[in-house]
DNA sequence: TCTCCTTATTACTCCGACATATTACAGCGA
DNA sequence: TCGCTGTAATATGTCGGAGTAATAAGGAGA
């Protein structure tokens, strides 16, 4: 059989690969394209920065080079960083970013995030929202109701200020995307869902839920259920113009 | 330095490496990337099938695992597919794709596209393009009109019938979603942009030109560099639905 | 029938080498 | 001196194989 021993022995005082969070199912290389993702995000490798070769790169992060090069893969098929042979890996610019992507905006909120770009995500939601709620309650079928009913109780029965009901907020905001049966609009759900959990996140943790958001929440679903577009529209507008309000005041300070 | 030859000796007449489509600058990794996206966008892999092992699959493609297991993680990063131990590579329910990622986009319309998709994507360009021309006609400055005239001209000059003309509608768009100044809006531009380049492309495909764009382009135009922006979002919905029945109507066929 | 453990399978990680593409420079010619 | 062309250096790209770790499935026991 051979008793060439030539696979990984670190050594057995090496202790761990420096690779910081991983645990079952985060993956090395899943945890390294975090790690880069986040240090590109966050700024300390700005655009057009040349990272360092793969193989100091690699052994410096004290993993091989494959996992290094398919964490830059992953970096690259979310269109922040490029490499091209003898020229090395290169950041792109910042309007080549996939800042949709769901995990590119995880990383974006993994650090202190920019207010400005906090305010852009609300623009955004201030526009695809009380469209989608208009949609809603013109298409929403009896599932789409219990599904938004449900999440609804369960924002009522948790408080935002818990992880289940930050979850059961941004569960209701996804049904009314998903009530729109429009696959492009509920692939932005993804986004807007993380825009939401991350900005009610902040809002509380400046000062303590400054107030209850479930009466907007109430009358969006009221519309809705009812089939009202233009009330569902309203709403929904008035719920996002009031969270952006209170997620600005609390980042003034 | 030693005879002996290890490497990748594919054989003198093995012709190549059935990776069809791989011109210089596209990797062997991208090509198959595109290769498996576009299988499982256009059906061939439905969600919850379970892809072949890596060692048979990469075999059966004749490349090595190191690319099959790159192209792999960026169909991960993209959301259509997850792999696991023991389980294997499955695709992911259609909800989990990433379908404004402008890589998902171009394998979605690399084959026929689906054509309640393509309603979908009007639906969205509805929503936002209006709105976004309303902010672009409040906070448009110098450059922005005048890259917007520049693309407008080279529309005219060209035609969306040839691809310049077609690039230069792109641009056009983009120079809107731009002149928003806001980083989440114009990361739509990349997805939108593609949803205009492929349906144009499809009108034309269909009846040769059934109307000019250039008169609802410019009216667009006129208003945001006037800036109007209760006549720039109306002008925009205005250009948008007319695109629709255009491409509805040649779809129909 | 259910839970726990064992086992087999599969992806994951590592390694070292060779191939290829692209940049940069040097030499040459106009 | 300027511009072009061919050459060499270098970093990414690709390869094959070996060994590890995680998980789903099946079996043993309660």
């Amino acid at each position: 059989m051979g008793n060439a021993k030539v696979g990984n022995d670190k050594g057995a005082d090496e202790a761990k690969p420096a690779a910081s969070t991983r645990g079952p199912g985060r993956r090395l290389h899943g945890a390294v394209a975090h790690k880069l993702g986040t240090a590109i995000l966050s700024g300390k490798y700005a655009p057009g920065d040349t990272l360092s070769g793969e193989v100091a790169f690699a052994e410096e992060l004290e993993i091989s080079r494959s996992a290094y090069r398919e964490a830059v893969q992953v970096l690259t098929a979310k269109g922040l960083v490029e490499s091209r042979p003898k020229a090395g890996t290169r950041v792109l610019p910042r309007n080549r970013w996939n800042l949709l992507d769901p995990d590119v905006l995880a990383w974006a909120f993994a650090g202190e995030p920019d207010v400005e770009f906090i305010r852009n995500l609300f623009e955004l939601r201030s526009i695809v929202e009380p469209a989608a709620a208009r949609l809603a309650a013109e298409r929403r079928d009896k599932s789409d109701i219990k599904v938004m009913k449900e999440a609804l109780a369960a924002m009522r029965r948790h408080t935002v200020a818990t992880e289940a009901g930050r979850a059961a907020d941004r569960d209701f905001h996804n049904a009314i995307l998903r009530a729109t049966h429009n696959d492009a609009l509920m692939a932005l759900a993804a986004s807007i869902g993380a825009a939401v959990n991350w900005t009610t996140q902040f809002k509380q943790r400046a000062r303590a839920l400054p107030r209850n958001p479930i009466p907007d929440h109430v009358r969006v679903y009221d519309a809705i259920a009812a089939g009202d577009a233009d009330a569902a529209s309203d709403a929904m507008r008035a719920l996002v113009d009031l969270a952006l309000e209170d997620t600005r005041s609390s980042m003034q300070d």
